[in-house]
DNA sequence: ATCACTCATATCGCCAGGGTATCAATCGCG
DNA sequence: CGCGATTGATACCCTGGCGATATGAGTGAT
């Protein structure tokens, strides 16, 4: 009768995520028999079978990989529990702000500036995260509003699209095809991209879910600098978008538009069902900025898609 | 650098709900020193004072408030792993409709005939709840789909309007006001209703959110033939849909409209994120439904407010 | 000033949960 | 077909965390 656990839950996540109770154990930080154990005592504490597992394979049963989604949300709000309330307990309390490092379309100034005067303003700390950390961030509490490139997983978020801008692409200055006139996403075919995908594959969704996923866990995350050496040496190619392009003006590197490219949608997203005031003051200072500022980025009317 | 338990959040949300640590102690059926030890524990772990407490009183800080909310949800939320994974696990898994008894407005056996033919249709168990029990009951996971009338608890949940019907009251056939040609709210004035409130209250939100709560813990709950019989002997009145009302026609009883009485809307609900392909099919099957049926309840085209 | 109330501290005992050693089952290989 | 390697399960011990009881100490009311 006694109550699920935090521990078992863990427990559960490890090992249905390596199928492996050794290396389970190991990334716990334990040894193997008290896990086999703690799933054992798990499965009868459900009535259920979770994993079906021989000598030689482990596999989540359907039950299994129900426990796993609702695992994972149950661990994230309880990460996040923890978080915020550490946040709420520091004497001088901060809006912290997830940022992809300059992924901002230059509006981080004049929001920060329009949020600040505002009554139920706090100071703004920015947590700058790789690739993707963004909306994870924002799950576990690490994060209370964050300003991130779509598509992400909106899982457990509330979000507002901010603006819409083209991309670019970024390639080394003599490179053959930046002296075309014109360019389309074909031209590009083969050219690799930092997270490793090809360029040929932008755009299509990886996962089974067209809401769009967060790229898989262990893609590499590359900074700024890294990429711009990569692209003027020629090794690879990269999308970004237009704000991006003119704060990096590099003699080595051209920027054209590619005719079929995506734009890129900057979003602001907030966790669910937040009651805090000093992040809807500041999804309100970030949108109010967006739709003025808007005209300056390209000079045409704001448009989606 | 441990973990934060799910004991030590019931704890918390114990105290935090009580502010006595000796009726929190007894209503987690502990004794009273190891809880204070407990909260003692937490709030190092955390860093935080959660609860500013005397000898006489206990408040909450900032801090608790803001991990009382977060604790809640992570509850539900590993409340829910449990209750999924156990419902997953059995040999036939089924859906479990919550569903405030006959206020479905005569829908469910259509909802029924047109989800059972689906292929990811599953067999459907029905989980009758007290008053406001629905919604809570998604977001523990003992149900994963309700349909109940608005207004409810929206947090953690998706939910889409059904249908809207107008509302009567019902009161004693000997009733002054039963002889009336037409009624207003203003001529109830000070009768009351099932839940203890006043027919002059109607519709006026309790808390603070104008979304809608559910009533407040401990409010009692009636069930039908309880209400009828209270409002056969005059002791209250009661508002209910013209479809209920028409379900139970009773010579002792007299159903009246109310000309400024707010209509009832009928609303499908479900947990936030589900991906499941049962419960959606069941959602589609209840819209599509409701939408085809709605001109036979009282012949108007469809409306809100 | 005393009493009642309530939260904190001290101390003890138990068992949940982790570690080590070992067994048992399955697959690969010659 | 037999042997070894791999891997999950079992047996057993032991520590630390958690709960109970007894008691202390601060505060408000009369």
């Amino acid at each position: 009768m006694s109550d699920l656990e935090v521990r078992q839950l863990r427990y559960f996540v490890a090992v249905a995520e390596e199928l492996h109770f050794g290396r389970a154990a190991d990334r716990l930080g334990m040894a193997q028999p008290p896990l086999s154990r703690a799933i054992r005592t798990l499965e009868r504490h459900l009535d259920v079978r979770l994993l079906e597992r021989t000598t030689r394979r482990v596999e989540l049963t359907p039950a299994g990989e129900a426990l796993l989604r609702d695992a994972r949300t149950a661990l994230d709000a309880v990460a996040a529990a923890d978080r915020r309330a550490r946040n709420a307990g520091r004497p001088a309390p901060s809006l912290r702000l997830a940022l992809k490092a300059d992924y901002d379309a230059g509006l981080l100034p004049l929001i920060l500036a329009a949020y600040q005067p505002h009554e139920a303003a706090l100071p703004v700390e920015l947590t700058l995260g790789g690739r993707g950390d963004q909306d994870p961030a924002l799950r576990d509490g690490r994060a209370d509003v964050a300003i991130l490139p779509a598509p992400f997983d909106r899982h457990g978020l509330d979000s507002e699209p901010l603006l819409t801008e083209p991309r670019l692409v970024a390639m080394a200055a003599g490179d053959p095809l930046a002296a075309r006139a014109s360019l389309r996403l074909a031209d590009l075919a083969g050219r690799s991209l930092p997270d490793g995908t090809f360029a040929d594959m932008e755009g299509r969704p990886s996962g089974r879910e067209g809401a769009g996923m967060s790229p898989p866990r262990g893609a590499r995350s590359w900074d700024l600098a890294q990429i711009f050496n990569l692209v003027e040496l020629g090794d690879i190619i990269w999308f970004l978008p237009v704000s991006l392009a003119r704060r990096y003006p590099r003699p080595g590197i051209a920027y054209r538009t590619v005719a079929d490219l995506a734009p890129s949608e900057l979003h602001i997203a907030w966790p669910r069902d937040c009651r805090s005031r000093p992040v809807a003051a500041f999804v309100d200072a970030a949108m109010t900025v967006a739709a003025a500022s808007f005209p300056r980025i390209d000079g045409r009317p704001r448009m989606t898609g």
